[in-house]
DNA sequence: GTCATATGCATGTTTATGACTGTTTATTCA
DNA sequence: TGAATAAACAGTCATAAACATGCATATGAC
């Protein structure tokens, strides 16, 4: 039996029981739980399972916005406060849908005159009020896990606006310096704003890092500015060769 | 069993049933109390909830619902209840913004397998995790006030659906007969879908009634199903005689 | 043979947990 | 009102399990 042949049956229980425990495992394929968890360790860092201790759940893949809201919040208030210091009065700024950008609508400061595009009714709808800020609204189908308009209808109307800044809800970012997405309808989108918006920001918490998902968006460039929150700095090095700016904030 | 796991369990408890206690938590997992606090003051921190004497509570971190939202929820609660009362497999409805709207849309039965039309983000909002519901948004600027996208942009859009049904947010019902409201172009917006529409509900609570605004959208009639909330049978004898179908809800 | 990989074992470290401490809190009853 | 009381609390410690890592061995391909 070899460790891939394992690793696969491994995340079938995983698809059907929805988590397994190293030590069962060890048992049942009768090999030692440092296999079994090397093995889980690779798992992991593939993308196919997240770690725990004493075994392994199934990965998420889906987790519906709602929840996703109230993961890591302080480090996403942080990124907002960060991300609304760049705005500047009678700016049009495109913001898409992620957390972190519902977050970033509600740090914004009033008075400030905007123009804020969207496709996310989320973040029109806490901008909805707000009556010296000019919102308007990309429609289509909503695409459910997206939480956004990303459809055909959606492109048409996004090819007619030029927004000075692009707040980028970030999906994740490979360690080929790529920002990626889930969704394809979702990446294609990001791709047409990212091209008209004239300066992106990329707003990322540490668990975006290093993460691929199936779809690129662009290659990390010179117009994106990139802001992580509680990072390392060795951990951006390789960004910086791209041209990108770079900002680290934290609470520490 | 993993305190991950366990968390996420907690947490799912909690959005079920709005709160926890920690006794019954450690007596349902069979772990110590000690361990279910553990849990509790991790997910507090991580903003997943709040800490109470004895357990923990939903965190509610919707925006602060403004004005009317809060006025009278009960009679909306009961409205919408009658509303999507009258909702089939299968339809498309429109459902623009409105207090009684929100409610409608929250009450929302699932498998129905419908599709929603919607100028309103907030509206949108709720639906955006809603799997079996395709919601299509109907974009363009959004005006204040009405917290809803009928502009040019819209109405253009607009044109272009017909749903089954439309559940017409109502500022007022005057004792012309009319439908009234407050903002020119929502009024143009409410007749362009109303004209559409196969057939139109309008929930109505109390105050709605004798109440003109500036603009007319549609006189009443056969096309219309008024569902009123604890009114009296005999405030609404002049509205039969428009042909429109007439039910009353009530708490009592 | 060499090389790459997989595995098991020994190592020191980290983690989750329950038990124990004293403190804070809500409630009860005078 | 205020004191009494039991429950819930935060913090510390001990422990056993799970952990990462380095190294030696085994297996199979070339």
């Amino acid at each position: 039996m070899y460790s891939k042949e394992r690793q696969k049956l491994i995340y079938r229980r995983l698809e059907a029981d929805g988590q397994v425990v190293a030590n069962e495992l060890a048992a049942e394929f009768d090999v030692s739980e440092d296999s079994i968890r090397r093995d889980l360790r690779e798992m992991a860092a593939a993308q196919q399972c997240e770690r725990v201790y004493g075994g392994a759940l199934k990965l998420d893949r889906s987790t519906p916005m709602r929840d996703r809201q109230n993961i890591d919040v302080a480090a996403k208030q942080l990124l907002a406060q960060a991300v609304v210091k760049g705005f500047s009065a009678g700016m049009s700024i495109f913001i898409d849908a992620s957390s972190t950008n519902l977050e970033v609508v509600r740090a914004l400061p009033s008075g400030l005159d905007l123009t804020i595009f969207t496709n996310a009714p989320s973040i029109a709808a806490i901008l909805a009020d707000d009556v010296d800020t000019n919102v308007i609204l990309i429609g289509g189908r909503l695409t459910p896990g997206v939480g956004a308009c990303v459809d055909s209808r959606a492109v048409q109307d996004a090819t007619l606006i030029n927004p000075d800044l692009y707040v980028m809800g970030v999906c994740g970012l490979s360690d080929s310096l790529e920002v990626t997405a889930e969704d394809h309808d979702d990446a294609v989108f990001k791709r047409i704003i990212a091209e008209r918006a004239s300066q992106i920001v990329l707003p990322v918490t540490k668990s975006k890092l290093g993460r691929r998902h199936r779809y690129t968006v662009l290659p990390v460039n010179e117009k994106i500015r990139l802001i992580a929150a509680n990072t390392e700095q060795s951990k951006l090095e390789a960004y910086l060769n791209c041209g990108c700016e770079i900002e680290i904030v934290s609470d520490a």
